[in-house]
DNA sequence: AATCATTTTGCCCGTTGGTACAATAGGTAG
DNA sequence: CTACCTATTGTACCAACGGGCAAAATGATT
């Protein structure tokens, strides 16, 4: 397995190679990186986000660079900033200086395909899911099983051909599914559906 | 550390056992567990979401039965179920027959406070949670007169056409303002928009 | 006068969404 | 056995949506 740590911070370079072995690989900075890279699956970039440029994190975190999990390191850490990394697509992102121990269990995590967050985060993205997840009226009750996972999906957002694939069945059962709850909601589209459930 | 299997499955009993060691205690279904039960804090239970009463696992993730940490197992995850079980207060939701390594990080975040999930819900919950928690404010200041007035409309579920017919403008032109609404707030289409308005 | 942001519109294209009109199949209740 | 409900899928159609390419007009700013 390949790591590699962007930093230009002599102490986190060292802290990093204590925890996870001397192996890692060393970059000062991402612009020293060839615009060619291109990380193999299961490579692992930890990238140094006190004094990198954030654009080139950025598509780091997007995959510009080629498919490597990428953990977002900070010494400054705090939860707005944990979102919009793991939104792009980072990893895990923890404090730069973080035990050996939680380095160790991060490597671990992210390895077998795993996020890493921390628990503050955590408890917040919950409180969240406690709304998405509000038990609702009894329309609800009046749906099937298979119309109220479309539900669920509905109110991520998703398109009927996402729906279909992660439910796989096909876009026109999708579609079936859909014309019956919205006659039991009498709403005409999945838009007025959307408002309904939100209001 | 006592650790509980609820399923009826053998297979995914050998499954498990042989992924985190024969100590765990097995139990074919929640029926069997004596309503007295009081699971302590730091237990663990794994159960099969594919063949148990989803009210007694629904009472269980509430602590109806404890303070146990509750992982749900399914053959067939998705996102919507992990949704509604994390949001009982499951701490980690996941494919039954996931690699033993996967099942042992679980383990591992569960125990320390984590919870475990998916890393396409993870990015999917973040990418809301940014949008939440950022103040649209910001966003809507950078709109001009007319596209805040769009919005207005849009936030009623109204049609390109209605819209048009309201503002007294072509549908052309409700588009244009559309398209550049949409860019500003970093969104595909008015479902998106919708959701990160409604958060 | 020249530049710029804003508003407006048309034509056209590809994609997505909703539905009409079907059919097949499994399960349940009578 | 026979309805009935549910889930599934197909073809096909049309409306709605999003946007590319373009243009024109306005007002403000420099």
């Amino acid at each position: 397995m390949y790591t590699l740590l962007i930093s230009s911070s002599i102490s986190l370079q060292d802290h990093l190679a204590a925890a996870l072995g001397s192996f890692i690989e060393v970059l000062p900075s991402l612009w020293d990186l060839p615009t060619a890279t291109r990380f193999r699956q299961g490579d692992l970039v930890w990238v140094d986000a006190d004094n990198q440029d954030p654009d080139l994190i950025k598509r780091l975190c997007k995959g510009d660079f080629g498919s490597a999990r990428v953990i977002v390191l900070s010494s400054t850490p705090n939860d707005a900033a944990a979102v919009d990394w793991l939104g792009l697509g980072a990893a895990g992102y923890l404090h730069a200086f973080s035990t050996p121990e939680t380095l160790r269990q991060t490597t671990a995590v992210v390895e077998s395909g795993g996020l890493w967050v921390g628990v503050g985060l955590m408890q917040q993205l919950c409180a969240r899911f406690g709304q998405i997840a509000k038990p609702q009226h009894d329309l609800m009750a009046q749906l099937t099983e298979r119309e109220r996972e479309v539900v669920q999906h509905l109110k991520m957002g998703k398109s009927n051909k996402l729906i279909a694939k992660e439910m796989d069945i096909s876009e026109r059962t999708v579609k079936a599914h859909l014309t019956a709850i919205f006659a039991k909601f009498d709403v005409s589209d999945r838009i007025q559906l959307l408002l309904k459930l939100a209001a």
